[in-house]
DNA sequence: CTTGTAATCGAAATCGTTTTCGATTTCGAT
DNA sequence: ATCGAAATCGAAAACGATTTCGATTACAAG
């Protein structure tokens, strides 16, 4: 069972391909009436020009390429999902691919959406990513690129993203404003953005409302887990017991920690207070539902699809296309455990 | 700056477009020398053949589709990262397509996987769809299609489950043997085969070990959401005090159920026990801690792209494909819950 | 009945591969 | 030196669409 062809409908319809192709792409040169019966044909039979076959001739294949650094993780699911339904509705299919963030095997996936011929890629980067050689490289090519939350100050490109030291700033202002004085934080690695300016914010917050920065209470996660939240709970009640507040880089740490203190019947916030980044469903379902920080995937997703489709109309036109930084906002989030 | 193509490649070594081709696929008739000088040239350069070129005459486009219901689901991400590797190491892409549980979407989804002409379709099924026509437009298609996970028994193609019935079976049984006498069951949606199944499994524990099954006591989960297990955790406080343990579909509403409980300070598991499905990852960070049924949704995944492949080597060869069901191995996980 | 213009249509080239099949070369055997 | 088989190579025809540009038709005006 083969699939249709231009060449059946126009057999069918005693017409020459070129024009079946024209009335379906709506070309002036044919007449309303021939339009009418081709549309309504290939209604019928439910036909579609064969994507592949037109690649060749317009060069462009309709197929957009992501990658994301992890798979099982709420915030990129969602800015996923606010991808493909934006792509849906423009007529796009999306290859999803995983750096599982690794720097080596996120420049082994933008090798392959470039041999794929995607019409554009929409990045967010690893965190182990040190140089971005590899995404000039998309540049280079003149392929709309779209980086996403995890961004790079150096790439000259569009972005989405938060104002992630503004962001860190509130949280723990809000942790100062409701009376801690003694503020841990549980930090991302080094090289990532939105991890730097997480922790410059905190520090931000510290030195506005004249708290002492302490080196010894800033701690590193190196892989965002749970368990590093867990451990480095236990380690600031055993040696830094005067700590009343914990601000962490994202939700799971945060958890991790608040397991931690459930389990040694801690009392949150009384004993001490802890603060998430990120806004993960799950996040409102423990006991204490933690405070956090909202980021708005779904939206930041749409987002970045869109700018990526500007950037491909200017460039199909031939006109001068300069990158963009979207702004998304996002909002804190006060539950029980602060 | 385009892309390079086998003329370039072919004029720059003083060769034929055909014997580049050959050369680059190992054709015998091309001497070894010739060879070796192709693929140490294509390799300075980074060539490799134009996708979607080379589609057009092998009618193999190295890419697959999947299809989930839901996109922010713990199990179905990992399904997806399992399905992504697996294709990854035998070089294919794949298009990642939401379904979000609706039928209507479903049929649309197919359609436009097949008009993309994929190599193949791995789908799990919406827990809203009622019929299989849809599916089975696949199969006439000759289009190699992988059930996964919601499958359903209609279908004459191949599918990677679990044994739903078991595993709830020896959920419940746990539920029984640690003393509990008045089970409660949040079930899923009806139409769904696991849904169905796990509720099977629930009633065959109660039959064997002789307690009472009463319909009272079982409650829908729609849309499975921690919210409704949240509204009849409550529900069945204040009209069924006797319940003293829950049996829930999937984590989410023993989450839910959780909360509410450590809400109203009920002990759990003293008063009332509560055990999920499925293991997500944040079953075991919440307090108590969720018993539940581990799901290997990677490994399910990496079967099923294993099975794609194979039925595609055997069509490819013209041998006759039969299908066949794969049942991946569940665990039972016993933490403070029960 | 011409003629010129506008409205429709189609032939053919092209996109970049793959693959068939015929042409050429090589080389050992006589 | 000659012949034939085996080893290499390449021309050309697909694959299925898009698009340029020339051909045809229709029709109004003179």
């Amino acid at each position: 069972m083969r699939n249709l062809t231009l060449k059946d409908i126009a057999t069918a319809l005693n017409l020459s391909i070129t024009t079946v192709s024209k009335a379906l792409k709506d070309y002036p040169d044919v007449s309303p009436k021939t339009k009418a019966k081709v549309k309504a044909y290939t209604k019928e039979v439910n036909f579609t020009p064969n994507a592949y076959a037109a690649y060749l001739r317009t060069q462009e294949s309709k197929i957009i390429g992501v990658i994301i650094p992890r798979l099982n993780h709420y915030f990129f699911s969602n800015v996923l999902k606010g991808i493909m339904k934006a792509a849906e509705a423009e007529g796009y299919m999306v290859i999803v691919l995983n750096s599982e963030e690794s720097y080596e095997l996120e420049k082994k996936q933008i090798d392959r959406l470039l041999k794929q011929n995607v019409d554009g890629i929409l990045l967010s980067i690893a965190d182990s990513t040190h140089d971005t050689k590899h995404i000039d490289n998309i540049l280079k090519q003149n392929i709309p690129l779209v980086l996403f939350d995890k961004y790079s100050k150096l790439s000259q490109c569009s972005s989405v993203i938060i104002n992630d030291q503004n962001a860190a700033f509130t949280a723990v202002e809000h942790l100062i404003k409701s009376g801690r004085k003694n503020i841990a934080h549980l930090r991302g690695p080094l090289l990532p953005q939105n991890s730097i300016d997480r922790f410059l914010g905190y520090r931000k917050a510290l030195e506005k409302y004249e708290l002492p920065y302490k080196k010894e209470w800033v701690f590193t996660c190196q892989d965002i887990t749970s368990d590093e939240g867990y451990a480095y709970a236990k380690y600031i009640l055993e040696k830094h017991p005067e700590v009343d507040a914990i601000f962490a880089v994202a939700d799971m740490p945060a958890i991790g920690a608040i397991k931690y203190f459930n389990e040694q019947n801690i009392s949150i916030p009384e004993q001490i207070a802890v603060m998430g980044f990120s806004n993960w469903k799950i996040s409102g379902l423990i006991t204490p539902a933690l405070s956090t920080v909202n980021q708005p995937g779904e939206t930041m997703g749409r987002k970045a699809f869109e700018l990526f489709h500007k950037e491909l109309q200017l460039l199909k036109k031939g006109k001068k296309v300069d990158y963009q930084i979207v702004e998304i906002e996002t909002a804190l989030i006060v539950r029980d455990s602060t």
